[in-house]
DNA sequence: GTTGGTGCAAATGATTTGCAAAAGG
DNA sequence: CCTTTTGCAAATCATTTGCACCAAC
């Protein structure tokens, strides 16, 4: 609950305004780890059924802008959208079965700095995702 | 002219035909460093204007599963696809100016292996996008 | 000749946009 | 009230697909 009270006043802010649709599509967002503009939708629509598409999207742009939730392009079409947490962490797209599994900032902790360093490129992996595969799926054909 | 002549018998090799519209597409490839399907298709129509946008993209997907190219989602809506040389390579996208630039492979060995070694993620970075602000861009505001 | 490849046109599917009506502050 | 936001519908835009014809081998 705090976390939306903050969100709101931070949308204010901007000059802003705090609307049901917002306020629903935040709280699908910070319940849900990593969802799509059509799953909130959904979950959205579960309990006010007028919701567009539209609105989600235009919401998420605003998150988007604020900085509040990142946007990654996980291989697939659609969008996964994630509130940023404290610590930022990234994903592991296994090629195989599809499964996605985090891993921590810290494994990025080198490479950041060496870009910083050696070609002045100021990083900004708030969600880096990584295609492979999974050590369940190593043993199998690739692409067939 | 030597790489032409192995994809050829590549092709030929997977029971595939060789066809001017695949070579065509296949020197287009090679030519630019990194291209677009539509870049693709005004390239080849510039010779060959009855080319069709499907044919590009089917062919795409051949050299694709053949992993003679590569496919990578530079942020935008339309992929880049490019091929794959003897050197991994990856691309450092600025959010600021859109430059795309290129860093080796050797700053992910660290990560790659760290992955492995404590996850058990045999990581595939043919191809990496990191997003960020190039050094001509840090000082600039975001997004606004 | 077979089989795979092409061009065309139409479909798909995520995301965007114009606009008038509705609601926030 | 004035401005932002919404719903709806229609528009984009990249990519895909069905199908009849054509071309490799």
């Amino acid at each position: 609950m705090s976390c939306e009270t903050e969100t709101m006043a931070a949308l204010r802010a901007s000059g802003r305004r705090i609307t049901p649709q917002r306020m629903m599509i935040l709280t699908s967002l910070r319940h849900a780890g990593h969802t799509t503009a059509a799953a909130i939708l959904q979950a959205v629509q579960t309990r006010y059924p007028y919701v567009d598409v539209s609105t989600v999207y235009r919401t998420l742009d605003v998150l988007k802008s604020m900085r509040l939730i990142s946007e990654t392009h996980l291989g697939g079409d659609e969008a996964t959208f994630e509130w940023v947490g404290h610590e930022p962490h990234h994903h592991l797209v296994c090629q195989g079965c599809g499964a996605i599994s985090e891993f921590d900032h810290r494994y990025l902790t080198t490479l950041v700095d060496a870009l910083a360093h050696d070609v002045g490129f100021q990083a900004n992996v708030d969600h880096l995702a990584i295609f492979g595969k999974c050590s369940a799926c190593q043993g199998r054909a690739p692409t067939s």
